[in-house]
DNA sequence: AAATCAGTTGCAAATGGTTTGCAATTAAAA
DNA sequence: TTTTAATTGCAAACCATTTGCAACTGATTT
C-alpha cells in the first residue's frame, strides 16, 4: 500500500495504442469519441472538466453525456483519476498504468490555474491517524490554494 | 498566519448569546430560524448538511432555502466553516470566535461517520510548496477517508 | 464478407444540491 | 409606534451529473 506521490506528471505521454489496448483488455469499444477523449487527455498536463474536455473537442464529435459516460468509465478502470477542486466540478487527469494517479495540485483562487505538486501528506503522520482512530485503508484527499505570481501583481 | 490545527472540538460549546451577539454587531437580525440553526450547530460536534440541520428542526419552523441562506451568511462573517467531504453536498460547523477554523476530519466510506482530527499538513512543508511556487496566502483542504471500526467487521 | 450481439451513443428528461426573484413579513432602530 | 432595512417563503431557475430508451456500431463469429 505505498503511496507514489512524486513525478507522475513527469512521466512520458501514454501511448494511444497502451490506452485502447487497456481498454480492448475490458472488452470495451474503442470508439470515435473515446478516442478523442483519450487524445485531448493525453496532451493535457492538467485535470480536464468535462466541459472543458467537450469544447477541446470538434464540434458534435460527440455529446456531453457521452463525455461523463466515458470518464466514468475510464475511472472505474482506473485510466483516469478524479479531482475535486472543490468548485462542485469534477475534474480528472489520465493515470498511468500500474499507477494509481494519486497526488496533489496547488491552484490558484484568482485565475484557478493549476500547479502539480510532488509533496504528499506524510505517511508516518497517517498511519499514527489511521491506528488512533482504528481505522483501515486510510487515504487522504488533499489540495492547496493560494495567489500565484500572475495574479499577485 | 498561524495555523491552529489543534483541538477546536474539544473548545467548549459556545453560548447562544455569544453568537447572537455576533450577528447583532454586524446588523444582522436575530430571527426565529437563525436562532434554531445555531441552537442546532450549538450542539452538534460534527459539520451538518443543510438537509440535517433541517431535519433536525422542528418541521415548518423554517425552509429549506432559509437554512441556504443562513449558512452562507454565517460563513460569510465567519461563524461556520464550510466543509467538503466529496459528495456533492456541504456541510457547515460552528467555529468559536477569533479560530479560523481550519482543521480536517477522518470519514468512513461505509458509514459516511466523521471523526474530527488534530492533525494537519506540516506547515514547513506547505512553506516551501509556497515558496517553490511563488504563491501567496497558500492553505489546503485535506480530509481523510477509510473504514472505521464497526465497518471493519 | 455478412450476420450477430454486447457495448455505445444521442437525445430528452430526471435528479439533486444550491441559488435567485419577488412580494409579503418582521426585527430592531428611531 | 412608526419607519426601514433585513429576512422569509414559495416558485422557479441553475448547474453538474445521471438515467431511460431506442437507434447504432465495433468486434467477434460464422
Amino acid at each position: 500500500m505505498k503511496k507514489t506521490c512524486a513525478h507522475h506528471h513527469h512521466e512520458k505521454k501514454q501511448e494511444l495504442a497502451s490506452l485502447t489496448g487497456r481498454l480492448r483488455r475490458e472488452s470495451r469499444k474503442i470508439t470515435g469519441p473515446r478516442a478523442a477523449i483519450l487524445e485531448i487527455l493525453r496532451h493535457h498536463p492538467h485535470p480536464l472538466t468535462n466541459k472543458e474536455i467537450f469544447a477541446e473537442l470538434p464540434k458534435g464529435e460527440c455529446d456531453l453525456v457521452t463525455i461523463y459516460r466515458a470518464m466514468q468509465m475510464l475511472e472505474k478502470l482506473g485510466m483516469v483519476k478524479r479531482f475535486d477542486f472543490g468548485d462542485g466540478t469534477a475534474r480528472f487527469e489520465l493515470v498511468g498504468e500500474g499507477d494509481d494517479g494519486h497526488h496533489h495540485h496547488l491552484i490558484c483562487t484568482r485565475c484557478t490555474g493549476v500547479v502539480e505538486i510532488d509533496e504528499c501528506f506524510p505517511e508516518e503522520i497517517e498511519r499514527r491517524i489511521a491506528r488512533a482512530n482504528r481505522f483501515t485503508g486510510v487515504t487522504h484527499r488533499l489540495e492547496f490554494f493560494g495567489v500565484c505570481p500572475d495574479c499577485q501583481k
